[in-house]
DNA sequence: GGTAATTAAGTGCATATACACTTATTGTAA
DNA sequence: TTACAATAAGTGTATATGCACTTAATTACC
């Protein structure tokens, strides 16, 4: 494959890919009303909450700026509640009951999109594209 | 590796690494004021322009909508124009001389990154990486 | 030829993304 | 202890993304 022709360039496919997958997993999760982003979010949160801004946009591979603003939506519906930390320069993130609920309500469809996903995909080339992903976000950071 | 952990959710490690590698691009076009999805657009434009915006939207398996607010900023910097095509529901989609010389200084960050990234993957991944999010965007359209 | 269905594109709204800059707080060194 | 450096988070601005709805033009059917 020609590396240098822009039809396959690295960043274009990626963002192509992951438009494609995100209305997918956007319109399974609507009966939820969570967005994929938010979904992930709630997980994230729900594994290794309370956490703080900085921390948990260094583990979501996303800026502390647009995780502010993500996370805006998800504080308003009361899913998520961020106070002061003991540094008050700190804010503290974590999952409200309502959150719990609502994380384990979507799993559900979550499961059900992800496992048809990857049913379509194959189980060989899935875990080829989880691989790939990987090491694209490890080389990635190294140029950051 | 566990299809039903959160963690390893095709959408989030997808857009993850969309966001971490087109930091990276991003970084390296600076100096020709594009962003990389620009810059995807010019090199499609001039590859299969003059085309509608439907049919544009298509090739970047990008919403129809979305396409014509990427498109804003590259007409408002004459660098593409759009026309009223013969069917006048239409708009007809074309390089500008302006936006064919900005393509071409583009090309030569853009194959400088392109290659470093690829060459820091190592060929082998990066031939996996390309097959995979093909293999992805096509089951995702599948689903759509 | 006229009306209904279809098609092409735009707008309103909301979320997603990140850089540059600012504000508030904490840590450090003279 | 005070002044400066470092750190945590928010805001302004601009692009990126797509759904629901609207407008304009063409096609199809009678």
């Amino acid at each position: 494959m020609d590396v240098t022709s822009f039809e396959n360039c690295t960043c274009f496919n990626l963002r192509k890919a992951a438009r494609a997958v995100t209305q997918v997993y956007d319109e399974a999760l609507k009966p939820t009303g969570l967005r994929a982003t938010q979904l992930s979010l709630l997980a994230m949160i729900s594994g290794i909450g309370p956490i703080t801004i900085s921390e948990l946009s260094k583990q979501m591979v996303m800026d502390r700026t647009t995780l502010t603003r993500n996370l805006k939506p998800l504080i308003t519906q009361n899913y998520v509640t961020m106070t002061i930390g003991e540094d008050r320069r700190q804010r503290s993130v974590e999952l409200t009951p309502k959150g719990r609920n609502c994380l384990e309500k979507a799993t559900t469809l979550w499961e059900n999109i992800q496992r048809d996903i990857s049913d379509s995909l194959g189980s060989k080339k899935w875990n080829e594209l989880m691989k790939s992903l990987d090491a694209a976000i490890d080389t990635a950071k190294g140029h950051m």
